[in-house]
DNA sequence: GGAATATCCGTACGGATGTACGGATGTATA
DNA sequence: TATACATCCGTACATCCGTACGGATATTCC
């Protein structure tokens, strides 16, 4: 609030429609939350990792990510935490696997798409 | 390296089929820190605003989600820097809007069904 | 039942990120 | 040309986030 505070907006049709359509600031953060857990390259190659081949043990999972077990055994706990993955223990070993309710979109869209995307990309 | 280190993978076809789908670190990186440009309650709602309403200031932008101007600022330098928002100059106010090249992917599914889903989440 | 192992949890540290402030730049208006 | 104003930029600071380490828990094998 410090810059300038101008009282009259420049385009008052233009921000009332903005505002009208705009998603609450709590709907906001629900959204950005689930997607920071997706904005890291080792979750997000780790959520890949599990769309391809159901589940694996966080040793197994480090090898693939080829990083240490412990930032694959803190990058689950994060998503664990989410919900969007759950684990099955067998024995002494815990398989993980992502939710069954994992975000469609994301997992279609954003995961799958946005990794060809970013892949072909000509410039950046 | 510090936990267990265990060599034998215990599922060694999974994981050879999931590093050869696995996206370099690399590309994660690079999508990564595109979505980490998303994942910000200021930054996805101003994106939303300028999806919306195609082009809007500083000011406009401010009074319409409800931040400080500085926020507003900032959250449009970054995607500036980007280059997911381009600016025109009209005498002393400078509109933004999203770029052309904005990844259309991250327009339509991201942004707009992931507004919807979270707003329809019944749990969490 | 005791030893070994796969994994989890809590804590501490370094780096990245968002916010707040002051000044600078450029443009319209009188 | 001088003043007001919309916005940008650089700096300083607090906070958040990921990583590394140590110990705890549970389960299998001998």
């Amino acid at each position: 609030m410090s810059i300038t505070d101008h009282d009259h907006p420049i385009d008052p049709a233009r921000v009332a429609h903005a505002q009208n359509r705009l998603p609450s600031l709590e709907d906001a953060s629900r959204l950005t939350s689930l997607l920071s857990l997706m904005a890291d390259p080792v979750r997000i190659r780790l959520i890949y990792a599990l769309d391809v081949v159901e589940e694996l043990c966080v040793g197994d999972l480090a090898l693939a990510l080829g990083v240490s077990e412990d930032a694959v055994s803190y990058a689950l706990r994060l998503l664990r935490t989410a919900g969007l993955v759950v684990t099955r223990k067998e024995g002494r070993v815990v398989y993980n696997r992502l939710a069954d309710d994992f975000p469609a979109p994301l997992r279609d869209h954003c995961l799958r798409q946005l990794v060809a995307l970013t892949r072909s990309a000509p410039d950046d």
